[in-house]
DNA sequence: GATTAAACAATAATCGTTTTTTGTTTATTT
DNA sequence: AAATAAACAAAAAACGATTATTGTTTAATC
């Protein structure tokens, strides 16, 4: 019992089958209309359920849509690191990672986001909670980074996680600040520059 | 003649003593007020000036109130490149910059206006054209840095100024991603392991 | 010649009202 | 035991009428 409580602190179950479907009928009310524009009670007719249940998952639309983001985020995250496992180096990993953060940027739910509502997207890329989930990513890569050589030692995993952390962010953010780094390989070019040698 | 229409493409010139004090005015009335509760009245009625003169400078508000920043950043600019010359090395530079730059976010324009609009600052800071001026600022340091020997000279300065540009944005957008760099002297010994030998 | 004050239509903000939505609860159904 | 449907007060959104603001123009003033 107390679902839409422990959701509040504990992650979601997307294998229960009716948080499923009520995420589902959110993003896509999301996706259609915007937040602002989509009820409770429209979610629940897309889903075909009933507003008591998503009142019994979610404490409230602010947490439902979050909830949606949340979902988004952890699918990339998911996607993501299993598309590094075949990266041989932590360069390529970055790369990939740059190249499919914009895409999913370009036609995600962000995309149409912001369109209806682009200061409710520029909040969120804004919010430092919106990096947290993705900063324990890339330690273990960082170790075997050093481990192969790629990288070294010396530095300590945090200061290396945040600069990988800081340059991801910034390219999918900024696809040009100064330079316009569009391909995959102008991309590579410039991350591997800049993790291997800085400016030195 | 045709002055408001220039300005839409050239640049202000903050010594004429008119533009002075309708920037004046509109700053201290977006200082307190806000953008939205800020009518061009007002503005006139502060800066003891009629309304008709504003409008011969600005096109309109919205070019009055990007007038206003404009006139802040170019402030920061002048104020940071000079302090910038007594600085000793690049790194100490990029570290002066981030410091001055949080302060001006905490305490400036941005500060205030954070409070009552916060997805304006949100959507000002997205905007790439918002750091476009800023790209000009560093190549002459970047030379200078390569000629001292501080950072090679196989760097192209294109692309030095975009990794010092990413960090600098990065460092003052998010004071804490993953590692908390909060002193100076903790973002001077950030900037000089990434800037001098990256992750390598 | 530039600044101002006043007048003006077009646009946008505000206000009070009505309607919708939210979030909670209750009884009923699966 | 969980999902539903219905009912409900409180909060928020939508609406239309009113007021304020914008941006332009005009003639008067410095």
């Amino acid at each position: 019992m107390a679902k839409a409580e422990d959701i509040q602190f504990n992650s979601l179950d997307y294998d229960d089958p009716m948080v499923g479907r009520i995420l589902d009928a959110a993003e896509q009310c999301i996706h259609r209309f915007g937040i602002r524009r989509s009820t409770v009670g429209e979610v629940a007719r897309v889903g075909k359920l009933s507003r008591g249940s998503i009142y019994r998952y979610f404490a409230d639309k602010e947490a439902l849509v979050a909830g949606v983001f949340k979902r988004r985020q952890e699918l990339y995250l998911n996607r993501t690191e299993a598309a590094l496992e075949k990266e041989p180096t932590l360069v390529d990993k970055l790369t990939h990672s740059v190249v499919s953060g914009r895409k999913d940027m370009e036609e995600g739910i962000f995309a149409s986001l912001a369109e209806t509502e682009p200061e409710t997207v520029a909040m969120m890329f804004l919010d430092p909670s919106f990096y947290r989930r993705s900063v324990s990513f890339w330690p273990p890569h960082v170790l075997m980074a050093q481990e192969a050589g790629e990288i070294s030692s010396d530095v300590d995993v945090a200061t290396a996680t945040d600069l990988l952390m800081r340059l991801a962010v910034s390219l999918v953010m900024f696809p040009n600040m100064g330079l316009g780094l569009k391909t995959r390989r102008e991309i590579r070019a410039y991350l591997d520059q800049v993790i291997k040698r800085g400016l030195g």
